[in-house]
DNA sequence: CATGGGATTGACT
DNA sequence: GTCAATCCCATGC
């Protein structure tokens, strides 16, 4: 099975960012289960707006950001998530696009073996990658991951499934940001119940 | 070297 | 609606 080349990410970010949805993310850990997930909502990121990591320049941080596309940039939030990003533009450029939620395709009850249980409740499916958090943790991804290449593995990202040649795709503003919060660089599938919270205003949103 | 701030989530009022 | 958890790293002295 293919994945996507180091020449798809190469690109204006925000282009990829809307191709992105409807691809596969699958990532094998050394010592588990393969898992994967069909992407249903991504953001943009560019070095020239200040949510940008890389707004701040090359910084040890920020390596990644800058090297080549089609690898990926992992870095921990919060103290506690690790969020998972594909490297886009030419390679000196700091952009990339952030996986915020997947459809679970594969390894599912890996992935609640892994999400495991939410307070008194069970997590039900739609929850189990549906934020940039979660879908880490259901699929094992960490900070260690940060550089791999998307083509190469262990994380890896395979183009369109038949299903999901033409995605609906709505837009809307990025979620947790506090600059260049205007900007619509948040793209979603149209009514999928595995976007995350809030739902773009644009988005019928579905049932529970 | 000390400090402060998150591209979040889950629990709780 | 509010809030704490928790750690990497950028910044400033």
């Amino acid at each position: 099975m293919q994945t996507l080349p180091p020449d798809f990410y190469a690109r204006p970010v925000l282009e990829v960012a809307r191709e992105l949805i409807g691809c596969v993310v699958e990532y094998v850990p050394g010592d588990g289960s393969p898992t994967s997930g069909v992407i249903v909502e991504t953001e943009a990121y560019h070095e020239c707006e200040p949510a940008c990591h890389a707004f701040a320049g090359l910084t040890p941080r920020t390596r990644t950001l800058f090297g080549p596309p089609g690898r990926a940039y992992v870095y921990r939030s919060y103290g506690i998530h690790a969020l998972f990003n594909a490297v886009c533009e030419p390679e000196g450029v700091g952009a990339a696009v952030l996986i915020r939620a997947l459809e679970p395709l594969d390894g599912i009850e890996q992935m609640y073996a892994r999400r495991g249980m939410s307070g008194n409740g069970a997590v039900r499916e739609q929850d189990l990658c549906s934020g940039p958090g979660k879908l880490t943790q259901a699929l094992g991804i960490e900070l260690s991951d940060n550089g791999g290449d998307l083509h190469e593995g262990p994380v890896r990202i395979r183009p369109r499934a038949p299903t999901w040649c033409e995605p609906n795709v709505v837009g809307g503003t990025r979620i947790g940001i506090t600059k260049a919060v205007e900007l619509r660089w948040r793209f979603c599938v149209a009514g999928n119940r595995h976007v995350s919270r809030p739902r773009p205003l644009a988005m019928a949103s579905p049932p529970d």
